[in-house]
DNA sequence: CGACTGAACGGTTTATAAAGATTTCAACAT
DNA sequence: ATGTTGAAATCTTTATAAACCGTTCAGTCG
């Protein structure tokens, strides 16, 4: 399933298709054009692809995987501290979605348009990122700044608090800054939340050792 | 503009047009229906309404009040903390919003319809409760409990963090249940921030009495 | 035999015509 | 004047036919 495992073959075809995809979006790129563009018959596509809707899916995989990488960048990056890395972990998250509204449309509408046939692929995405931030919640709790009991839930309910930011229902509305201003409103509550966690559990340690 | 403001005939029409509208969904409702319900023709209906999206736009003006108006009894429950408050108006909030998309779905139908043509009705609508969690904030804030700067910009970020369980993208993949929990880990985040806020501020006023 | 083709099938989208709805307004009624 | 009507004008939705597209598979090729 992941992009790896692909034969030369499918990749070509993925190519192909993804190049279509974001150039004229789903619906008006047609499977003999895929085959045209690789030089081959429309019926071959199936002996790589049970189906369109499976390329569609294959190319959200790999913009998934590319942004997943993008925010993992941010947890990894060994110049900042917990807190800083939450922060931009949602702002990175907020300018990736924001970006991909805004520079790659025929993207965005195929990513929405597969999330109603394939909502497991959805939630697939919203777990990687989960992951990743579970990552950050557990840094944070090690060093003592967080204070966090259940990383894989917290990161859970962090994603609910930030998902106005991106959801691209709202990238109408205000425009980059204003909504960047509110998020980081957001994320300081956040880490103000965590921030009497673990001084709570601090000052518990502490009573418990007298 | 508001509904008080309206003539007999007019009130008339927009409630032969809200049983239409609750019952069959604003498109598939005809102005010779209402016009028919009002005994009165087609023609006649322009003298009260300029347009049949005007009277889809008071009939959202009235639910809005009506919604708003449920909020406000949690704002003004004299047995609540603010803390409690808070926690309540946006479990309400929920409350409202899952049952107006499950139990009333052509009324939900038509707002969504309504927002898309008249985004200023949905700022307006964000805006009223808004103001209703305002209170709340600066109640909070004058008992010491929440430390708020500004009441109607901390509102905004609250709205903006509490936007998933308002979305009724959502109202299809989880449960009510579920999705309550969600919203009720938010809160705790939310509530132990503004601790950490009101415990900071209480330190400072203490040094400065020193 | 494995890789591939392309015509045939069935479902969906698109183009077009017909029907219906909203809105206007000159004429009518009170 | 003020309130109302209902048919005409304009725009939107629906119904229908034609074109198209995704998918399959019997058959070709190497």
């Amino acid at each position: 399933m992941p992009i790896e495992n692909l034969d030369d073959t499918a990749k070509q075809i993925l190519d192909a298709a993804s190049r279509r995809f974001l150039h004229y979006g789903y619906g008006k790129t047609t499977m003999s054009e895929i085959a045209q563009d690789c030089n081959m018959s429309t019926g071959n596509l199936y002996r790589y692809f049970p189906s369109k809707l499976d390329i569609a899916e294959m190319f959200v995989r790999v913009l998934r995987r590319e942004q997943v990488a993008r925010l993992r960048a941010v947890a990894d990056d060994g110049a900042l501290s917990p807190a800083e890395k939450l922060r931009s972990f949602f702002l990175r998250k907020f300018q990736l979605a924001y970006e991909r509204f805004h520079d790659k449309p025929k993207a965005y509408e195929l990513s929405s348009e597969l999330l109603t046939s394939r909502p497991k692929v959805g939630i697939e995405w919203e777990n990687a990122e989960g992951r990743v931030l579970a990552e950050i919640l557990i840094e944070g709790d090690a060093a003592g700044v967080f204070a966090v009991e259940n990383a894989a839930e917290t990161a859970k309910i962090l994603q609910d608090a930030g998902y106005r930011f991106t959801s691209p229902a709202v990238f109408h509305e205000g425009d980059f800054d204003e909504l960047a201003a509110e998020l980081n409103g957001v994320i300081d509550l956040i880490l103000d939340g965590f921030a009497y966690r673990a001084a709570k559990r601090a000052a518990l340690e502490k009573r418990k050792q007298a």
